[in-house]
DNA sequence: TATTGTTATACTCTATAACTATA
DNA sequence: TATAGTTATAGAGTATAACAATA
């Protein structure tokens, strides 16, 4: 089988498992996505996050309402412009970004178990090239557009 | 970025191109799954296409309505038992199949731009092992299941 | 009664666009 | 008037389950 293929098989397989295993968190994927978009940027505006997420902000709102009324996330209003939400993660959202991490190794430990540790360095600079190449952005996942 | 999550992005990403690609053919990826599986292994039951694809056999209906509709798919009542529809490609769909072969060339050139021939071939390697491992059917994409 | 294919229904998810509040 | 966030609406796509034909 070619490697566009290959790929796309074991990508759509990979971010499949890992949805499974993050519902066990009670998260979907988006959500997953924007807990540690605002760990790394906190402070971002819903429009910024939502033009990094690629997806409408209109969207972005069910999915905020949703951390923020389990207390993983909050608004902050901006008191010289008070149109802005800033996003920061809460105690509660620190301590399940940990959880995330965790799930995240085990996920990566799963889905390359068949593979020295030569060969996984390998096969990781490689999708490392490609991903630059295709003009993917470090951390955003494609598919938080539609899933 | 762990292997897991290149692999995620680059697969959903290698998708959606493709999906853009075969688009211009006026085909969507689950149709051309289908196409591909007629073309392989001809004669099917409807049910046991469904089975293979990993979707509803309510669903492949209208898939097929559409191809049969188009004049590239065929259904054949089995004189034996006439529940049965075996699924056939016409001569349009054979032909279909051999531009959607090169759309599928052009498409892992694009993809792979970035890397020499050696890089391709390990590279080739290591997603087939990968894939082996998780149980992946070859040529079966699992995304087809939901999109 | 069991199985194949089909249709109907009800549900989920989403983008678009209207709306509000602030500037 | 323009922008951030929100809400409303309408559409696409789907699985589940009921149904008809055949065995």
């Amino acid at each position: 089988m070619n490697v566009a293929f290959l790929l796309s098989q074991l990508g759509v397989h990979a971010a499949a498992q890992f949805a499974e295993r993050i519902a066990e968190l009670d998260l979907t994927p988006p959500q997953t996505g924007l807990i540690r978009l605002v760990a790394s940027e906190p402070g971002l505006s819903q429009q910024a996050v939502a033009a990094r997420l690629g997806m409408p902000a209109s969207r972005l709102v069910a999915l905020v309402d949703g951390l923020d009324e389990r207390g993983v996330v909050e608004r902050r209003r901006n008191p010289q412009d008070r149109r802005l939400h800033a996003l920061h993660l809460t105690k509660a959202g620190e301590e399940l970004l940990g959880r995330i991490a965790v799930v995240g190794r085990a996920h990566e430990q799963a889905l390359t178990e068949g593979l020295d540790a030569a060969d996984h360095a390998t096969l990781q600079r490689l999708l490392t090239v490609l991903a630059e190449k295709q003009g993917l952005t470090p951390g955003v996942h494609p598919g938080y557009r539609r899933i």
